[in-house]
DNA sequence: TAGATTGTTAATCGATTAACAATC
DNA sequence: TAGATTGTTAATCGATTAACAATC
């Protein structure tokens, strides 16, 4: 069976977390009014090979010029293109504890696109009002607001306990990306696409190499 | 050269980053009254293959017994010896805002061994405070009130502008192994562990994923 | 043109997995 | 003992890096 157009050959992983590194500093290159730059230039920056640099590149196309290297400008708009960085996407923020809202203050997301539409708490306290002009609902509203607002990525940060009815209604509402922040194993069907960030871990990979280390 | 018996060999840093994830694993077992698991079932859970289980753990000895698998506390103590997850470690948290506050509430932390035994902010509204107990001092204070308490780990949670000034402040007072959630580069000498916290870059990756995919 | 740097192939390296003797 | 599962070696796989022809 030939390969659809539409299906890129197999990308790893490590490659699209590196051109989401290119892209912010090659945002800050352009700010600096840096013009082009070249493969080298950008790996010593990382630490990494140049050679992976060009290779991370070409699995999507051809960018650079020889004998010059990268317009900055250029670069940082197809990176943005493939990353899916060049549109707005409609978030939903759910839980507006301290850690839901130090995301919602959070820099690095608005710089990149992402827009938190609205803000689900089922605290009652909070139900009916806004932050910053995002509107706060419960969660029985999910379905209904979500779609009212076309979202398609959730932020998860409510308590363990409450990830797994919170994920259930986010995917009956048709929410099938979900970024969870709550520190417990949810389960969700084949075609959803779920992302966990462990706030722990790397601080006990960081006692690992403390513990080893004889004082 | 006979391999000093202090120096292990090179562990892959994906490994180090599953023996915590087993460690979690095997807690819950104990609660759960499981006495042995194998390497397959223990595998099975995390989608892994059973001999990368076993080879995970052969890099630090023999856990096991043949024909059984592995005593779930005795191996569990095992992992938390090599992870230094067997004692307690005083970690100082930088920055008391929104972030800082969820890490401070954070459970996973504590459950396994780490005591935010200080926290450092430099909002006047705070310092002189304490939360559930912990003290907040200013970061004037921080290399005084950080060896009095032999802190070897801090957490940083502050605005990237303040992460840099901290952070020096930081490796003054010895500490040298640090755990960053500031969106920003910081530069730290050779001899110091920093690991960065990157809360965004998992939602670019997402929204890769989400452009290829056309609705 | 000469110098620089890309895009790409081939070589290397390291991590994952299969296979199996050892042994509980 | 027979069955199960480990610890470990060998095979496989995939990612990184070196090298270089293409070309600006």
């Amino acid at each position: 069976m030939p390969r659809s157009s539409y299906r890129l050959p197999k990308i790893p992983e490590m490659t699209i977390r590196r051109l989401s590194v290119y892209t912010r500093c090659l945002l800050q290159l352009e700010e600096d009014g840096v013009e082009t730059i070249s493969s080298q230039e950008l790996a010593e920056r990382f630490g990494l090979n140049s050679a992976q640099v060009r290779k991370d590149l070409a699995y999507f196309g051809e960018f650079g010029v020889r004998g010059i290297g990268y317009y900055v400008t250029k670069l940082k708009a197809e990176l943005q293109r493939i990353l899916g960085l060049d549109r707005e996407w409609p978030v939903a923020l759910v839980g507006l504890g301290n850690l839901g809202a130090a995301l919602f203050h959070y820099k690095g997301f608005s710089r990149q696109g992402f827009r938190i539409a609205v803000v689900f708490d089922d605290d009652p306290a909070k139900i009916g009002r806004d932050v910053d002009g995002v509107p706060i609902f419960g969660t029985a509203d999910l379905a209904r607001e979500a779609r009212a607002r076309e979202i398609q990525i959730a932020i998860l940060a409510v308590p363990s306990e409450a990830a797994q009815g919170v994920t259930d209604a986010l995917l009956a509402a048709g929410i099938k990306t979900i970024l969870n922040f709550a520190p417990t194993r949810l389960r969700v069907p084949k075609d959803a696409r779920l992302k966990n960030v462990d706030l722990s871990i790397e601080l006990e990979t960081l006692s690992f190499y403390l513990a080893q280390t004889p004082r």
